[in-house]
DNA sequence: CACTTAACTGAATCGTGCA
DNA sequence: GTGCACGATTCAGTTAAGT
């Protein structure tokens, strides 16, 4: 049997509990169609990356001119919130049935959707167990600064119902965390480079999630010969990922063209070396701290009153974190720092000074008093 | 009139729209009657941090947002969810029918609750703008070892419909990130030490926000002397918050403990004067500046050239402040060079550079020039 | 080959105001 | 309502080209 299998016929019930599940293969079809033909449970995760409905209107080009190449394909198309909440409701209830009682289930999406899919989870009878916040590295900006930088994407993950059993490798997170509790944020780059699967130059699926992100999830909720499914399978990150930890994997996908360029990936996928777990673990997050920071967390007032250290320029700090010249010329620190001494930078952090006491105190002062609170 | 009232009697609807709005009071009551006293399109922003309980601390409301006095142990979870849902919805919609149209609402809370929350907020038309995620910088930890650590919780920002404007000072949000694009996750630690309000060293609010969260909220999305209301006012951060940056604010609060806490609290709170409140300006509230009259007073002659930073292309001045391209094409500073890119839009101030030494300099330079010699 | 610079790209609900 | 002029707007990372 190859890789890639046509949609058996649903058996009937008496048939399901002894079928041999379709392991480490791709069902080619309809998502909902081909879960019916899965037997109940019988599976021990489930990953899905189910469309966003992201209802996008006209052309979007960035301030260079240049176009931004948009999710319009038609499986993000519903008409709907209605009709999307019955898709969403459709599949979620037959991966309930599929799931082991000690199965959990994973749902990534964004503020277009994760709402409805969230609801939906809790009225199936699922049992929310965290929400995890995956943080964009390297995110789109905003390109006509119309709102804030869509940096991240939601992941719901739950257990059957509230009294279920479920895996949860909690030495496994805090070790990949330095000792740390593995906490319900985390910082990924966006799936790009050598990872993103390209044809011709031209990515084969517009939303291929980061490697990173599944084996993170695999490695904390599935043992080693643990069942994933992924309804949504896309180009097969679930399937690669499983492969490398040692998890058996099923795929349901409708686009030919997915699966092939599925079937391939997988292929190539080597089971993982334990090396390579080091090299698998996340950076932790910069301690950067924006000057507007400190004014919000009142380590500095607006209105404070900052000095260069030879007290040349006087300048007022605003609600925003911008600073005011006396002569009326504003920005932010370093901004205003190079403009006043017409340099071509500055590190306003080293460059201005606060009143304390009787001395005058670089604000950089300031930054690492707040580091040394908000860090652990 | 105190800073607490009792909740006015409804208004009949010819008397609404004249109605005084209740500025820096708390009405003490329930917080949908309390709403129903308020005109329609009457207030700028809606804060609101709603219980997440499922029991509302032992009230229960139905749909039309009249209250349920027996509470049964016995509600299963559909029932409870239900209950919820129908209260989250009568004080959304009632929030709707509040807020001005150029307004909007911001709704915070966790994965019990969130989910539902914004499936309302999206069925009753508001249209999500961003979610946000406040990182904890201090969390509980899971003591357990059973979960992530849950270390974040969401908020969600919407405008009342798909087409609405709405306030977005995206240069006071850039200029508070150190000229980097705000996005969509924050890092605050949680409320402790002197902001945490405490009666006989117990904390006096379970759920206090930090204020830099609601600052960082009320500078991105008010103006100056907009109006806030928050429905679940609890100790009156959303009121200290507003008052510190010169908005006005109404609360809603039901438990007379938290109301006088929370006047206390505002009593205590200093408003920034007028020249710590001013926040850097998008160039579009500045005055604008047409190009020709860079050329009428001198700033520019007439015949001068003009070309992109990589010198690709050369244009000429004319004395209408019009360019007139070598190859006899003719045009405004921004047409011109969006015809000769061939894209469809281009930023003629940042586009065109002339020749100042042997530097080119974008003619926005001689703009800025122009407005710091004519601005008051 | 080493290094610098330019070009390109990613799940995006992406403008305003006047005639 | 529609059409058009004006002019505001991007971060981190990778790849390709140039020196």
């Amino acid at each position: 049997m190859g890789l890639v299998q046509a949609i058996a016929r649903p058996k009937r019930r008496e048939e399901a509990d002894v079928q041999v599940l379709p392991l480490d293969q791709i069902l080619m079809g309809d998502c909902i169609a081909a879960m019916r033909s899965l037997p109940a449970k019988s599976v021990d995760m489930i990953f899905a990356d189910p469309p966003y409905n992201l209802q996008l209107g006209g052309e979007l080009f960035r301030p260079d001119g240049s176009h931004v190449d948009a999710v319009t394909d038609d499986w993000d198309k519903f008409d709907t919130f209605a009709a999307y909440d019955a898709f969403t409701r459709a599949w979620l209830a037959e991966a309930h049935r599929i799931l082991k009682d000690n199965g959990t289930i994973w749902v990534i999406g964004s503020y277009h959707n994760i709402f409805r899919v969230g609801t939906a989870v809790q009225d199936l009878g699922y049992w929310i167990l965290n929400d995890i916040v995956w943080r964009k590295a390297n995110p789109m900006p905003n390109f006509k600064g119309t709102r804030f930088t869509n940096a991240h994407e939601t992941l719901i993950w739950a257990s059957k119902g509230e009294k279920a059993k479920y895996t949860f490798n909690y030495r496994s997170m805090k070790t990949l965390n330095d000792e740390i509790q593995m906490r319900s944020d985390w910082e990924f780059p966006i799936c790009g480079g050598g990872e993103r699967l390209k044809r011709d130059g031209v990515k084969v699926h517009p939303t291929q999630k980061p490697e990173a992100l599944i084996y993170r999830i695999l490695l904390a909720c599935t043992k080693p010969g643990d069942v994933v499914l992924d309804p949504f399978f896309g180009t097969g990150t679930t399937g690669a990922v499983a492969k490398r930890l040692g998890r058996r994997w099923i795929g349901i996908e409708r686009e030919p063209g997915y699966c092939a360029a599925a079937v391939a990936r997988i292929a190539a996928a080597l089971p993982l070396d334990e090396s390579a777990l080091a090299t698998m673990q996340s950076p932790k997050a910069k301690p950067r701290v924006a000057f507007g920071v400190l004014v919000e967390n009142g380590y500095l007032a607006a209105g404070t009153v900052l000095t260069d250290h030879k007290r040349r320029f006087r300048v007022t700090v605003r609600a925003d974190g911008s600073l005011l010249s006396a002569c009326g010329r504003e920005g932010s620190i370093h901004r205003l720092g190079s403009a006043l001494q017409e340099t071509p930078a500055c590190n306003g952090w080293t460059f201005w000074h606060y009143e304390d006491g009787d001395v005058l105190k670089p604000i950089d002062t300031l930054r690492q008093t707040y580091l040394l609170a908000t860090q652990p």
